[in-house]
DNA sequence: GACTAATGTGGAATCGATTCCATACACATC
DNA sequence: GATGTGTATGGAATCGATTCCACATTAGTC
């Protein structure tokens, strides 16, 4: 690899000059930054950017953990931060955590070691441990989709996306409602979307019957899983039921249609988040949409703040929804 | 930051043998391991990666450029890649060129100035200077989805995956059947496939009526509006039409449920690629399987290959495909 | 007891950039 | 002519690791 002393040599200029040429920074006079322009060209010249960080501690690069890459959500997220990073000149690694903690903390060692310029981590759940990991940090991080106390994060108004969502339903005359959740370990999706779930039903004086409730995890069959489970055991069947994400919902549907109850005249369906899938699946699903794209552009904006102003105070960003009204209703 | 050198004062030794310490190269007496381990614990230490890649050349990062991340075979590569290659320690450094030929070349010389060991270059349209930018990388690189002659890359089998279907297509006795392409630019998607319809065509002497012939780019409403185009011009109506993608097929399901033309009843649909919304369409879609996941990982794993053998042959590798029946035909 | 071999350690050069500092020259100002 | 200022350049230290080499100690062999 040829290096800057290399170029130096050929251009008859010391490498403080060449330095100064590649930055901008200081004198070069007109001879000199011709000369060295012509050698550059002719030898395909390329800084190497570890000698660069090792010196100026600084490496243009963000690292962002994600739970999996190949989610709906996940990839129009990355993409978006992506796009919003390049405009500023980084780049990004990769880190994926396959939904294990443990590997949460592991990446972020990783991203330490490799003294990214800052993190953004689409948290899942939050432990102690990993609380206590990012405080430590040397290095700014955004959070998001989680809360996390004492730092930068971003999520949803997964409380309020939840209960006027549930108030459509409410609105549109159906009084039994079946609810399919996660696990309230996670906050954002777990908790929040039920208790606004809950709350929305209260306020109208609308009785829950357990019977309705079911948990799932995230991805399709499980919610086909729950859907049965909740068909099966009551004897009330209800008119309408609410699943915390699209895929869930998508499930849900699935075997509603096994069991030939028409959707929305038997039973209407929303989801949550609207995934790409959403729109074109028969009956298209009324769904809530988040807006990653949005959600993206504006974490990579904070992260790159906090990079410029260390001592900045930590930011809580909430973003809006709207329901999108489709045809499972 | 703590350095190698304060943990040498403080474990009572010399950066040398911290550094066999932590590399496990050369003699450390158990007595010093366990000061120097000791030592590592409690203060959290963990070295420099750009001082380490500084002196060794290695990164142990590799780079993946990918035309845009948010599409269905952008993130199932890039996911199947980032595993294969976290089990061999690598991180990936992502770089998106919003399919700007451009920006394949820029993020090519962005990533050789941060010395990843190794590239991935996911491409779309291959041209005269991309490949004498790559021929003259000094790292690896492995091509996926288009062939460049000298390279090592894999390809799906577009050409027999495309004729199979059409094949399919004549068996279920349609005969008049319309295509919708991309510009043959993309010699795989483009160039390849076209070619698999034609010559299935062809091999059964079945006319093709250049009506019938429509052209989109990738996405969506492209798919739409080329399969407007058709109907609108043609006296003749095919009885069935095959789109090279699952985008471009699922766009011209709505122009079709539109027109209140029955899918498959008046007219048979295909797409290509097996998308996740594919198969939770209604109907679902008839495509084909390319098997993003195992592309993935025989790409990480072929990289690594070279990144070992450096002087190893350039290898060509095909995918195979599975045609998935489903409710469009 | 002399020699070799194995074990263990630290000093110093090195990787390829940036950046502080010293120096030099040209010109303007008083 | 002394002084100051702006322009231009190169030398040398530095970042934080790895690694070659020299040297010291101990053990084993004849």
């Amino acid at each position: 690899m040829i290096t800057i002393k290399e170029i130096a040599k050929l251009a008859n200029a010391s490498s403080s000059t060449v330095s100064r040429f590649l930055n901008d920074s200081g004198y070069v006079s007109d001879e000199a930054r011709k000369r060295i322009e012509k050698v550059i060209r002719e030898t395909g010249y390329i800084p190497s950017e570890h000698a660069k960080s090792l010196r100026t501690k600084q490496t243009k690069v963000i690292g962002v953990i994600v739970p999996r890459l190949s989610t709906d959500t996940s990839s129009r997220l990355v993409n978006a931060i992506n796009d919003e990073l390049a405009e500023h000149g980084y780049q990004i690694i990769l880190a994926n955590t396959n939904l294990s903690p443990a590997k949460e903390i592991e990446n972020l060692k990783l991203l330490r070691s490799r003294q990214v310029d800052g993190i953004i981590l689409l948290a899942t759940n939050v432990n102690e441990e990993l609380i206590r990991e990012i405080r430590q940090l040397p290095i700014p991080l955004v959070a998001l989709g989680q809360e996390i106390p004492g730092i930068s994060f971003i999520v949803n108004d997964d409380y309020g996306a939840a209960k006027d969502m549930t108030e459509l339903l409410i609105t549109r005359g159906h009084k039994k409602i079946a609810f399919i959740g996660v696990p309230e370990q996670d906050r954002a999706v777990g908790y929040f979307r039920k208790k606004g779930f809950m709350d929305a039903l209260q306020e109208k004086s609308i009785s829950i019957c357990n019977e309705w409730m079911a948990e799932a995890n995230f991805d399709l069959s499980s919610g086909y899983e729950a859907m049965k489970t909740i068909l099966q055991r009551t004897a009330q069947k209800p008119t309408a039921v609410f699943a915390v994400t699209d895929s869930i919902a998508i499930g849900a549907m699935h075997y509603l249609m096994e069991i030939e109850c028409h959707i929305p005249k038997d039973m209407a369906v929303v989801g949550t988040g609207n995934s790409r899938v959403s729109q074109y699946i028969k009956p298209s699903l009324t769904t809530v949409d988040f807006s990653n794209e949005d959600m993206g552009r504006k974490a990579a904006k904070l992260l790159l703040h906090h990079i410029k102003e260390t001592n900045g105070e930590p930011k809580k960003i909430t973003m809006t929804y709207s329901i999108i009204k489709r045809d499972s209703v």
